[in-house]
DNA sequence: ATGAAAGCGCTAACAG
DNA sequence: CTGTTAGCGCTTTCAT
């Protein structure tokens, strides 16, 4: 009785029940100090009775706003997007935002396509992390006529609305610790697809070491794809050396975790025969054997200043933001002075 | 010049530069049979040079569909939640289904309040993983006209729609291994927060010793809370125990992880002292010390399996599926003979 | 303080 | 085959 065929109560549904014309309900609804108090108690008495709840679609589509955001990934189930995106998620909430999830497998084309597709959707501005595109967004967000920000962008150029976390400075920071504890001898184990994280990270490794008067022995620079076999395989390479490295920088945790398996199986030590340090500090890397020394990207508030930043632009600010976010060094037990 | 003042290219924009009615745009767009391929041909040329894309709020108005499903978790941070949502949302991307995330912390209000906020957005239908309302969504899911399916509900009383994992066969597998290598005094860390996986879980550790004979001693029943601290200090109060259980049955891996941490602490070696054996098999227990036995829940499929319940509500099918997913038993070496 | 009317961009009868 | 006409449910001038 009180539902009509299609379903949901309306607006004009409440109205006529409380005797009044459907733009009152709309604006007693909303709590708009046009409407008297006591017609605004009745609207809201009989709104609430007849389980009315608004259709955002419907307001969507006269405000030109649909309160959403788009926050497209590589994958939700790799552990770091998901701390970021927990981030973005909490952040947009708070501001009475929705998320619309959306993944690319880092394919650049899917990529792409998804981005295209939250468009349609309506989202009020968009959120990449890990971009395979980069750049070209200067001009699609133009054309698109959505904002969009990018964290960790991995595309080389640049983009003005982004958060990226300071690989340079905190990769020089980890071969820094390294340095301190002794070591000269210090390998990087990279990743093969030239991602931008990964050449600001070499960067910081080169850095470190020049800057310390250290040369750089190539032997000493290998590549993996962020795999533990991949990490095993290098350390494998590396342990073959002579003289072998004292201590190794992988690009992230899971390389590092590699390294660790890979000494274990065949008795070396870390640190003892040599020390390991990674990138990330997943949740596992605490809980490794030994527990993994690192630097800790701040997963959470990289997320929610990235959404942080994109609010600001949907709510028309000019501000062009480039933020970078510092990593900080957790020094665990997988190093330790060098010869011990 | 192409672009109107409020932004997007309409419908009517391409119909006017094409020289045909807005209803043949949105046809020859659509592909429809009834439009000349001359006619529509035109019309998608003069539409790609425009730039036009479909504006799917519109759309969603008319049709009252809007091709996107809720999904409520409790934290997209979690692992289990990560890898059950990426099944989730890929299947239907598959299918064309956008995924809008909503985050409850477990609150069972908060999780409440997500769900009509969704049903708001206009969602075709709705996901929510680990419910704490369970049964009460009977009534809910009617009232408000959306279907609802249930993820590893968390809620005695059951729900028609929902796919769970089989606790208590798979627990009970899990006891069953323990058993097969000689254990007879084997303890179970649990949850404190009835959850009902967590009855299940205790009820097939349960089952399968007194099927075997072996009776039930309270001591070897502890609660933690899903930490590893809480773990840890469970496995403190059954080391403490005369005699000491010979195996540890745990709720869940990060349980296990506690346990593993405490007896590395006290060097209690595993699986020599004891074994341990946990659920879920998240990515790290593999890469624990040692790799945890445990019983993997199928995340993705299981993700899957609810996405493809659920739009199968969506188009209208009358089947009320209680879908229940096999756990499997994972051997590694944290779980030996006993007395070695 | 409230109502009447217009319109957001689209789909879907109904005509022709 | 194509155009005309109604809305979908809401917000928002503009009157009163």
């Amino acid at each position: 009785m009180l539902f009509k065929k299609r379903g949901k109560v309306s607006i004009k549904d409440v109205a006529r029940e409380a005797g009044v014309s459907h733009a009152t309900v709309s604006r007693a609804l909303r709590g708009s100090p046009l409407i008297s108090p006591p017609t605004t108690a009745r609207v809201k008495a009989m709104a609430n009775k007849m389980g009315y709840s608004v259709n955002a679609v419907a307001r969507s589509l006269v405000t030109g706003k649909t309160h959403t955001i788009g926050v497209v990934v590589t994958s939700i189930a790799d552990p770091f997007v998901g701390g970021v995106t927990a981030g973005i998620e909490a952040f947009a909430n708070e501001r009475g935002y929705s998320t619309i999830l959306a993944t690319c497998h880092a394919d650049p084309e899917t990529e792409k396509r998804m981005v295209a597709s939250l468009r349609e959707r309506g989202v009020d501005g968009i959120l990449v992390a890990s971009s395979r595109v980069g750049t070209e967004y200067c001009s699609m967000a133009a054309e698109m006529r959505v904002p969009i920000v990018l964290l960790n962008n991995q595309r080389p150029g640049g983009y003005p609305d982004s958060v990226t976390i300071d690989n340079v400075g905190s990769a020089q920071r980890a071969v820094e610790h390294l340095l301190e504890l002794g070591h000269r001898r210090i390998a990087y184990i990279g990743h093969s697809l030239g991602y931008a994280s990964e050449c600001d990270r070499r960067q910081g490794y080169e850095l470190a070491l020049t800057s310390a008067g250290v040369a750089l022995q190539p032997a000493y620079i290998l590549q993996a794809d962020s795999t533990p076999e991949s990490g095993a395989t290098a350390a494998a390479t590396l342990a073959a050396l002579t003289p072998r490295p004292t201590a190794i920088f992988c690009y992230n945790d899971i390389t590092a975790l590699g390294v660790l398996a890979y000494s274990r199986e065949q008795d070396l030590r870390v640190p003892q025969d040599w020390s390991v340090i990674g990138f990330d500090d997943l949740f596992l890397s605490q809980h490794l054997y030994p527990p993994l020394t690192t630097i800790r990207q701040p997963m959470d508030e990289m997320g929610r200043e990235a959404a942080k930043l994109l609010l600001g632009l949907i709510a028309g600010e000019e501000i062009a933001a480039d933020v970078r976010m510092p990593g900080e060094l957790i020094v665990r037990q997988s190093t330790g002075a060098v010869g011990h």
